[in-house]
DNA sequence: TCTGGGGTCCTAGGACCC
DNA sequence: TCTGGGGTCCTAGGACCC
């Protein structure tokens, strides 16, 4: 027995009706490339790739007709070139793709408020109340997929099962442009072929060791010893592993998460060694994190350096402060000391990143903290916070800014 | 072939407190 | 005088995911 979608593939290999099923993934299907091909019609169909043009670039997203020469998101943009020289590459838009995303989590919202966003492109639905006004998962997934696709012109693919872990590889099985729906009795079935590294949290490493130790299939972990998990990947990760083996996973679809830290990291598409040079980035990375925690209307407890050397081999260092902070130049001053202590040396910098970790709430945009003569463009930051919040009829202390801020809000030279 | 940028979670040791 | 055990916080590193 199987249905059918409207895209002609075949799908869902059961008929049944499984309240239990009422967990639904949906994953949009090439995401930016396909963005991409809604502005340049005339390329679709051919292999694309989405990334910066940079030599240390690597693949963002590749249409699926790249993806049969080989190429796959992350891989380094000169290798995916090597295996597929004809590809067309086209530079990332990600305001754009933001607003797509926006618009189709409006689409899935509409089925339910239950929704929990995973990242740009995918989303977790329980379905489970749903299923009264809109008939049975199956139903939903097909006319949820016909809606994203006449409302955005993006195809995407879903899963339903009765956990999240099975309605999400459910969906990746239907990939591109498909549902399935496995039935909680045909879990096991489902699962139990599977490779290990089709588990969630089971990447290259984890893979190999448990391949070592004679673990090829998601079925092999299920009747494997946990002490043996244990060995391998560590208390938690056995435990995890364990029970998803079985299908079991008690992770509710949660609408309302919270980020836990927020940063900004940069790769030089050339080493560098200046400090100067590199105080200068940091600062620029200080203040988008400040920017964003602002918006965000929280503020750090710690503050993260990150630094990745020529060899490539990658550091970090944090600093819990006295105090929260949304302040950029809080953030700075802190990643600029752990910066001058971790590489007092000078060993050449790939990459540099800075990070606000430890969230609390109740970001400020409070003037008057920044009275130091060098400091004026986190003045800017705060008036421009201020601005945004309030208007820009709100900021009225002209006396207390800098020349480079009074002129931005015009309020003369003097 | 040579490795992005946004994140989350886990482990482990040491400090510190009770 | 010498020594326990539990809990929490801080820091560093690493695996993993999209």
């Amino acid at each position: 027995m199987s249905k059918q979608d409207g895209s002609g593939r075949q799908v869902s290999a059961d008929p049944v009706d499984d309240p239990a099923a009422h967990i639904m993934h949906v994953d949009m299907d090439a995401f930016y490339a396909s963005v991409e091909l809604l502005e340049h019609p005339e390329l679709v169909g051919k292999p694309v790739i989405v990334g910066h043009p940079s030599a240390r670039s690597v693949v963002t997203a590749a249409t699926y007709e790249a993806r049969r020469y080989g190429v796959n998101s992350a891989m380094p943009m000169a290798v995916a070139l090597r295996r597929c020289p004809q590809a067309i590459v086209l530079e990332p838009h990600f305001e754009r793709y933001a607003h797509y995303s926006r618009r189709v989590m409006e689409l899935l919202g509409e089925v339910t408020p239950h929704v929990e966003q995973l990242s740009v492109d995918e989303a977790f639905l329980d379905v489970a109340g749903a299923r009264r006004l809109l008939g049975d998962s199956w139903r939903i997934g097909a006319a949820l997929r016909e809606r994203v696709y006449s409302e955005t012109g993006l195809r995407c693919s879903a899963g339903a099962a009765a956990t999240k872990f099975v309605a999400k590889l459910a969906s990746s099985r239907a990939k591109p442009d498909g549902l399935l729906v496995v039935p909680e009795a045909g879990t096991l079935d489902f699962l139990h072929p599977l490779p290990v590294s089709a588990l969630w949290g089971v990447g290259g490493k984890s893979e190999e060791v448990l391949v070592r130790l004679g673990l090829r299939t998601i079925g092999d972990v299920a009747h494997a010893p946990v002490d043996m998990l244990r060995h391998a990947v560590g208390e938690a990760g056995a435990q995890r592993l364990h029970e998803l083996s079985w299908g079991r996973d008690p992770r509710p679809v949660s609408p309302g998460r919270e980020e836990k830290s927020i940063g900004h990291e940069t790769t030089f598409e050339t080493d560098r060694t200046d400090a100067v040079e590199l105080h200068r980035v940091l600062l620029q990375l200080a203040d988008g994190v400040g920017q964003r925690l602002r918006r965000a209307g929280v503020m750090g407890r710690t503050v993260a350096l990150k630094l990745r050397f020529d060899d490539f081999t990658t550091i970090t260092r944090s600093r819990t402060l006295a105090e929260p902070t949304d302040l950029a130049r809080r953030i700075y001053e802190a990643a600029r000391e752990l910066y001058d202590q971790a590489n007092s040396s000078a060993r050449p910098v790939r990459l540099v990143g800075v990070r606000a970790e430890q969230l609390v709430g109740g970001g400020s945009s409070t003037l008057g903290l920044w009275d130091d003569d060098e400091d004026w463009r986190e003045a800017e930051q705060t008036v421009d916070a201020i601005a945004e919040r309030f208007g820009a009829g709100a900021v009225r202390p002209a006396a207390l800014l800098k020349p480079a801020v009074r002129r931005r809000f015009g309020h003369g030279d003097d």
